[in-house]
DNA sequence: GCAACTTCTGTAATCGTTTACAGACATTAT
DNA sequence: ATAATGTCTGTAAACGATTACAGAAGTTGC
């Protein structure tokens, strides 16, 4: 590979000189920094980014942390999340904890290891709880789950608050033994099931069923047969995530129940298919892209400028109504 | 952050003392090493894997190069990538090219600037045609997309062979009038279009109707809505890609034809909602899982010894047939 | 007792950049 | 004429690791 040293010699410079045209520092004779210029297009020349990163203490990399990829929550955001990085000229580190501390854990390590300029991040329940405990002292921003200590921004939705109105939904459409799926491995799950349980409390009810599961289809499809199997059976289940929504539909279809009339069902974020299956599924559907722009908008700030405050910024889930759950009024 | 010279310091012994015990290197009595053990474990230390790659002249991080991570093939493909990864100690970069070849170009010199050990790439139809002109000097591995020139390792499946049964498939079932779907930026939708042609000129028939489209939602849906207005209509739509799918069962349903009686529908990838929706699609089903896999061991193995031959690692797509195309015989 | 070898450790160069510092020269102010 | 300032460029020291080389000490063989 060519390198700086190349191209000061082609250009009969020294590196310095070489380093200070390609930073676009003052002070460079029109000629040299043409001349420079020559050398490097010549030579085909590109920095070294490894050794830049070195001396300079500082990468153009960012690291995002997600459970797993495969969930359309995480993969839209992480597309977000990615387009506001090229932009920016800084590249993408990927890993997936699945929800496993220590796995987390040394991803954290990795991450610092290389020397990230800072961090998008999805925390285990563990270490959204034991915040602080992680040490972190990357910049960072925490998405999809509120962690309690620490100082760190945050980019969220209000779950209970939208696990209170889609409960809220089923209540009013008549369903009255509501079973709730929840994730196992994460705060996100509590919060959601704090909203759930508001709700029935609020109508005089108590949830008749509540399950907290790996965020797997199998295991929503597993726990959902299970459901339907028990006395008293559930008449409407809430899945808080789209893989456990995926699994209850499965489960449901194969009981031969009818939609919406026999059980309801809702659940968390839109995907392709919300809309497309039949019947159509009542969700909350999550601002995805939103959420990772504005994860990584505030990432770039705060690498800017390292003094700001804290923020935490809650976008608000929408709910959209689908036939899925709509047994009583309209089509 | 505390060095290998803190370490040392705290150890009292040099830095290359330091750097042969944690490189579990020969020729360091027990005490020595036990020394140095203790000094790291007390300051915390970990090796600054950015000097690391500089002095050695290779990293630990491979590059993964796709059109769109929210493509479900990709997803899944990239989940896979990520996994062997990181049993391997490897660390993942990401990139999404949107099949848009400078985007790409740019992508490929940032990973050789950051100076991956190795890429796994899903290249334009621009860049597979011309592969030897992109001047990778990086171990690659192709995915997805066959490339003519240049040596290079792949994994793919035989578009031309899956698109025939499909295709095959739909005639058997006595539809005639054939519309494709296919992607507009990639050697894939050729491939894919070949096999198309190919079942249909073997039963005296030629192709309806081609569209060559950008791989989203929209893009499907708006054609397969125009498709729907033109005469004669269709009878049967084959979609090469999950999103293009996604769009044309979202026009047929909102058209109001009776799925599969009026219109025939089948299309590539098996995802979570292929299976759920009404009615269940018929699709070629991509091992996304094996594919990543694949690509990442053969990563791995030209790694360790570059001087391997190239292969080219042809998988079998599986026909999954369902509701969507059946309005002969099975229910 | 001396050569030859093995074991252990340190010195210093190196990877490819950036940048503090200093020096050369030109221009302007006094 | 001298000092002060501004422009341009090069020398060399970092960044944090690895590793070639050399040298010290201990062991073995004759």
């Amino acid at each position: 590979m060519t390198s700086i040293k190349d191209v000061a010699r082609a250009a009969g410079v020294s590196t310095a000189t070489v380093s200070r045209v390609l930073a676009n520092k003052p002070y460079v004779s029109p000629e040299v920094r043409q001349r420079v210029l020559e050398a490097v297009e010549r030579l085909g020349y590109r920095p070294n980014l490894v050794a830049r990163g070195l001396r300079a203490q500082q990468t153009n990399t960012i690291g995002l942390l997600v459970s797993d990829i495969r969930n359309p929550y995480f993969t839209d955001v992480s597309r977000a999340v990615e387009d506001l990085a090229y932009e920016h000229g800084f590249t993408l580190f990927l890993g997936n904890t699945d929800e496993n501390p220590q796995k987390e854990t040394l991803y954290l390590q990795s991450m610092r290891d290389h020397n990230v300029a800072g961090l998008i991040f999805s925390p285990t329940r563990q270490a959204s709880e034991h915040f602080t405990a992680l040490n972190l002292t990357l910049p960072t921003v925490v998405i999809d789950r509120a962690v309690r200590e620490g100082d760190v921004d945050m980019v969220l939705i209000d779950n209970v608050e939208a696990a209170y109105r889609l409960t809220q939904h089923l209540l009013e459409q008549g369903y009255t033994r509501l079973a709730g799926l929840f994730g196992e491995m994460s705060v996100t799950g509590r919060e959601r099931q704090r909203g759930f349980e508001k709700a029935l409390r609020e109508h005089g009810l108590a949830p008749l069923q509540m399950r907290f599961l790996p965020p797997y289809i199998q295991t929503g499809y597993e726990a959902t047969r299970a459901l339907l199997q028990s006395q008293p059976r559930p008449d409407a289940i809430l899945a808080t995530n789209s893989l456990l929504l995926a699994g209850a539909l499965k489960a449901i279809r194969e009981a031969g129940l009818p939609l919406p009339e026999a059980i309801g069902l809702a659940g968390f974020d839109e995907t392709t298919w919300t809309p497309l299956v039949e019947p159509p599924l009542t969700v909350i559907a999550q601002p995805t892209y939103e959420i990772g722009r504005m994860a990584m908008r505030m990432l770039l700030e705060r690498l800017e400028n390292p003094a700001l405050p804290y923020r935490q910024v809650i976008l608000k889930g929408q709910l959209i109504l689908r036939r899925s759950t709509l047994r009583r009024t309209e089509g």
